[in-house]
DNA sequence: TTGATATATGCCTATATCGGTATATTATCT
DNA sequence: AGATAATATACCGATATAGGCATATATCAA
């Protein structure tokens, strides 16, 4: 068994830098290929390949436009990984070092009526 | 030109689904290798090869034990791709929506003394 | 010492990739 | 219709993978 294909999932699809790029450049709204060929300088066909990826993944959509495709982002598909990596964050945010004090010092008096989750 | 390797980032080393389970088995703290290959059912080697991996991007570190092996999370090596998907999080956040709707009223009426940041 | 335990590494195979180049497909223009 | 533009797809080559299995290395136990 090789790696995961590229298109199993949006942590795969993301992995690869160039798709990273042509997500961010979609950021700023809907655009043709050509835009994205000249904005990433990269040759159309990998463009193309890139976006049927990303396609496949659900990270963006395709509206026809004569004979242009315009490419929308769909950033809900990226919300799995926003969710995963979330949960990391106290190990680097100093906010949240100072929210676990604060925890610690409420489960030592004991007697915490219940913290209500979001 | 193959895909890139699993060690050039946090992003290919994380698109891996078994090695996202190890850091999630690590997040309740520090743990020898058998530990990981009973709680993921994996094999020894590969869990040994997905923990290497992991250390190549700095996301575990370890420390020695005896003959076993203690790996710790680290997840600080994960930041960046929090920051990157950080940004997308306004596609589907209801949250994020709103602001965008406060924001475009306050350009509309053009004279806002200062939204104070917490 | 001998044996058992814990972990890492080496080798093998199958596979999905990514870039490059050529070509097919569809739409617009003259 | 013929030419051109925009995009997708096919094929090729090189490569890094992930799992399986055997083995090396180191530590602890008897």
């Amino acid at each position: 068994m090789a790696r995961a294909a590229t298109t199993a999932d949006a942590f795969n699809a993301v992995a690869e830098p160039r798709r990273r790029e042509i997500l961010d450049a979609l950021a700023g709204g809907e655009r043709p290929v050509n835009d994205l060929v000249a904005l990433l300088g990269l040759a159309q066909p990998q463009v193309s390949k890139h976006l049927r990826v990303l396609r496949e993944v659900g990270a963006v959509d395709v509206r026809e436009d004569g004979r242009r495709r315009l490419y929308r982002l769909n950033g809900h598909a990226l919300k799995p990984i926003h969710d995963w990596v979330k949960s990391y964050e106290r190990s680097w945010s100093e906010r949240f070092e100072r929210l676990d004090v604060v925890l610690e010092e409420l489960k030592q008096q004991e007697d915490g009526d219940g913290v209500s989750d979001e």
